[in-house]
DNA sequence: AAAGTGAACAACCGCGTCCGC
DNA sequence: GGCGGACGCGGTTGTTCACTT
């Protein structure tokens, strides 16, 4: 299917965002709302691209969004998702009020990523059996390719289900994998 | 003080999915 | 059921800032 181009249109405008810009597009939301992204910028008034303007408005114009550092509880409960769900930025978002999945994403290549990998080589050196790390180092990459499945199956699921692939997911995986069965995830 | 380097963050791009026609 | 437009997501790139030499 051909696509339509997007912000390669002509005179529309890229890179950082000014006040001004910023300003347009949350009076304009807060006014008419975004029902229709690819209108919004022409409604408004702004040369940018629908995808621009939703990026902006989703990652720091949102009122709701909570900037500045990550708590310790944030970055564990990141870490225990991420090793739970994979790259599913989105889904891990979710579960943390106020921040974005672009934060989040960032956070966890510049921060948590590191930090993951070297205690994952700490514990295949040293033979523990952290349960967080066992699962990154384990089950990680299958759980990339079961989640979606398990999600969908999530209504109908038991704590049971969670034996196919990960066999050995201890008390805090399963409260993890719970959690996201009640919320229906 | 200037140059080099790496970390952190903001934004863009391309693809998959959803949904209306 | 197929097509096409729009949206959302994840990966990647670009830019800025801080630190080191």
């Amino acid at each position: 299917m051909m696509r339509a181009p997007c912000c390669d249109k002509m005179g529309l405008k890229k890179g950082p965002w000014t006040p001004e810009e910023d300003h347009i597009l949350i009076t304009h939301i807060q006014r008419y709302g975004h029902q229709n992204w690819r209108a919004l910028p022409k409604q408004a008034g702004l040369l940018r691209c629908g995808k621009s303007c939703r990026l902006r408005w989703i990652n720091y114009l949102r009122p709701d969004i909570k900037r500045g550092n990550f708590s310790n509880e944030e970055e564990e409960t990141i870490l225990k998702l991420h090793g739970i769900l994979g790259n599913k930025w989105s889904a891990i978002a979710a579960r943390l009020p106020g921040r974005t999945d672009n934060e989040i994403k960032n956070f966890w290549y510049t921060h948590l990523k590191k930090r993951a990998e070297r205690s994952q080589m700490h514990s295949m050196s040293n033979s523990t059996s952290c349960p967080l790390q066992k699962a990154q180092a384990t089950c990680s990459s299958e759980a990339q390719i079961r989640m979606p499945q398990v999600a969908a199956d999530a209504s109908n699921a038991t704590t049971s289900n969670a034996s196919n692939g990960c066999n050995e997911i201890d008390e805090e995986m399963e409260f993890w994998y719970n959690l996201f069965i009640q919320t229906g995830q």
